[in-house]
DNA sequence: GCTATTGTTGCACTGAGTGCATTTTAATTG
DNA sequence: CAATTAAAATGCACTCAGTGCAACAATAGC
């Protein structure tokens, strides 16, 4: 996907932006609607008004319509880990990031994903696959944090514990529905990682 | 994919094992000499001696070819679990699982299916969604070898870490050479987890 | 041997994704 | 404002993965 230029927006820029939230938003309808399967390109090419071809123009592949808007999210959640207090440890640091981010967590967004998800274990996989973004942004954000005090490998180690424990959160809350808040899910993940572990002793 | 029956084998049993076999061994060949991308299954079939339609009967999908071997390693390390000693925490139980199972660990084909996957994002996304397939693994011995006692979230987190723990492992074990045994790495990264964790304290 | 089952093939089709040439639209400059 | 340049948008033709179906071949069991 292209960046948006960090000049002042243009009248380009904002037609760009504004027929990716279009389509995305049609996307997720349709799919919502028959099923992410059943739902062709050139379906949503047609409803949202562009060429078949041009989609790809904004979107790389079909599930890339579901999936990129999270990049947005990943990055700011490196941008605040890179500004974390380098005394914290690793885990409490990135722990503060998500929080601190979830009030730009698009949660209607989510269900209706996971909505369209459900019954559909290829989904579910690239789901997964796309599970590689956080991991990378976290890594980001630690690497920025700690340009070399940590070695590469426990950076890399924290990332891979954490982007575990957002799973988990984030399957709990689905799972649970709106009784519960994403912010003590979040919370208790990361606690239960140090109960698993102490465990071990 | 189908399974194997449990009857003795017969001709039939014996053949498909063999040509599954070696579609697999044909297939990572033309892989490696000319990249995944470039090689069609029709290329495949031919080499292999069969026709396009009919590798759809050993493999749903083209990556298929290089993960299913997987499963039968999977499911091994979930009996293995199963078989785990149930006073032991979740987490030495799985340990002690992959260690014992690493001998049926095919390093060298793991080896050729890293080559293949070295600059092809694609198929690095592909290689982590099928991680899904380990985990489940993981947390279906653990839920045979603790029926009730232990409650479903918390063998379904120690599943994400040991998963998780896993990948770090094997991530080290390609990068570092034949220097470096796997057996070291696995045991080196569940005892990392207990370093991190000990380090939020 | 005969029969049911399973392996195997070919064919025609759908749909995602790409390359390319072309047209349309917006930004830029004189 | 008009001319130029760059980017957006389209249409077309193509490749390839994956599927449904009908037909045929091989094998297991009787």
């Amino acid at each position: 996907m292209r960046q948006a230029s960090p000049k002042p927006e243009g009248l380009r820029e904002r037609n760009r932006r504004e027929k990716y939230e279009h389509i995305t938003n049609v996307s997720i309808r349709l799919f919502l609607e028959n099923g992410y399967d059943a739902t062709t390109l050139a379906e949503i090419a047609h409803s949202s008004g562009i060429s078949r071809r041009h989609l790809f123009n904004y979107f790389d592949s079909k599930d890339e319509i579901l999936f990129s808007h999270l990049r947005e999210y990943y990055e700011m959640i490196a941008e605040s880990i890179a500004r974390g207090s380098p005394d914290e440890p690793t885990l409490e640091v990135v722990r503060k990031a998500i929080l601190s981010n979830l009030t730009r967590f698009d949660a209607e967004r989510t269900l209706a994903i996971a909505k369209i998800m459900r019954n559909n274990a290829a989904l579910q996989s690239k789901n997964r696959a796309n599970e590689i973004n956080l991991e990378k942004a976290i890594m980001k954000g630690l690497s920025a944090l700690w340009p070399s005090k940590m070695s590469h490998d426990r950076l890399l180690f924290a990332s891979i514990l954490s982007s575990g424990a957002i799973r988990f959160a984030t399957y709990i809350w689905l799972r649970d529905g709106n009784e519960i808040k994403l912010a003590d899910c979040v919370a208790e993940a990361f606690d239960r990682m140090k109960f698993e572990i102490q465990c071990t002793e």
